[in-house]
DNA sequence: CCACCTTCCGAACGATCGTTAGTTTTCGCA
DNA sequence: TGCGAAAACTAACGATCGTTCGGAAGGTGG
């Protein structure tokens, strides 16, 4: 691919990110790249492939992210290491993660689909983490396991919105892991 | 407010939180009222009327939910109150909240801010309630409540994707506090 | 029965949309 | 220096966008 055409797909997932999908026209896209609108189609058939890709990309790199986690080890690091790894994601990339959590709807037919796939088996990678918590009896073994990932699934997919590059992901990550792990009830009260 | 403009913010509601905003034409909604494009005018001055009336009613709907939490009382139990009214929320109005929590942004000028100011005003609310718990004692005295107050707000503003009118929503409420409350680490590990 | 108000129709507006086509410029490389 | 490919230009396409307007139903209350 083109340096051209990378330019192209930067700006496509900034315009994406900050304006919508529906919300960014082909004009805008020309504009970003200094460029009469008809030019744009040198490098794509469509608008719709821009977004394709962009949430491919966002795909490939929360897959990444959850890669670089060991297999093996305690869970308890596992499951801090891949908020950190998710976290870092967002704030790295933080466009094509927009794209790959809010604008990825508006992929048609059979990308739709993929995508879709895609985002259930990440989200499967996340959860077999707690689970495999439960079963080894490193997390409390009466856990209610599908919560407890859908509450840290809500605060990487949540975290879009307020996190800003530049921050320190791995504190933030081990801040949520914190509460995750030992909640916030007084000691009294236990 | 006629019996037939209702209807049409409710079309909006629905079709804005399905195809997003500028994924709506103002044909899309005369078809869903069965009505020429044209006389949606009858009705409304711009469709950026219609975002702004969604937008209010839902962020109407999530203050009355949370004026319904005491003022008084353990925080423990103000704090599941709270889940429990916006998550009800979300599951009974699910088109409004989806437009409050994904659409809001696509208001312009004064709405916008106006919107904002609103939305913050909520989620000011919310973190009061875990910064009380602290203050307190009723919730450990080291508590990163900043942290904690976003988890919550994380999988509240989170649920609308996964909510689906019918669930118990009470009870998912009570799961997540559970978990906020006392973690999900092993007895044997504290 | 008439006046009024709400609602809708039908046609049209200028603007913008995504996309295509033919041509020209730019530029690295043989 | 010249060739070929990549990139951009210009102009236009049909479609759709949000919006306007004059007029016609339809029902309600005086």
């Amino acid at each position: 691919m083109s340096a051209r055409r990378t330019e192209l797909t930067r700006a496509a997932a900034r315009l994406f990110a900050e304006k919508g999908y529906h919300g960014t026209s082909i004009g805008d896209l020309a504009e970003a790249m200094g460029v009469q609108k008809g030019s744009v189609y040198a490098h794509i058939e469509s608008k719709a492939d821009l977004l394709w890709e962009v949430a491919r990309e966002g795909a490939a790199a929360f897959h990444a992210a959850l890669d670089s986690v060991p297999d093996e080890g305690p869970v308890v690091e596992r499951i801090r290491a891949a908020l950190r790894a998710h976290l870092r994601v967002v704030a790295e990339q933080l466009d094509v993660a927009t794209v790959f959590v809010r604008e990825w709807r508006y992929l048609a037919g059979d990308r739709r689909e993929e995508f879709i796939a895609e985002r259930r088996r990440y989200e499967e990678r996340l959860r077999a983490l707690f689970r495999e918590g439960r079963e080894l009896g490193e997390l409390r073994t009466d856990l209610d396991d599908a919560t407890a990932a859908l509450l840290a699934l809500s605060a990487a997919n949540w975290a879009y919105t307020w996190l800003r590059p530049g921050l320190d992901t791995d504190e933030l990550a081990d801040r949520f892991t914190a509460l995750l792990l030992d909640g916030m009830r007084g000691y009294a009260s236990r």
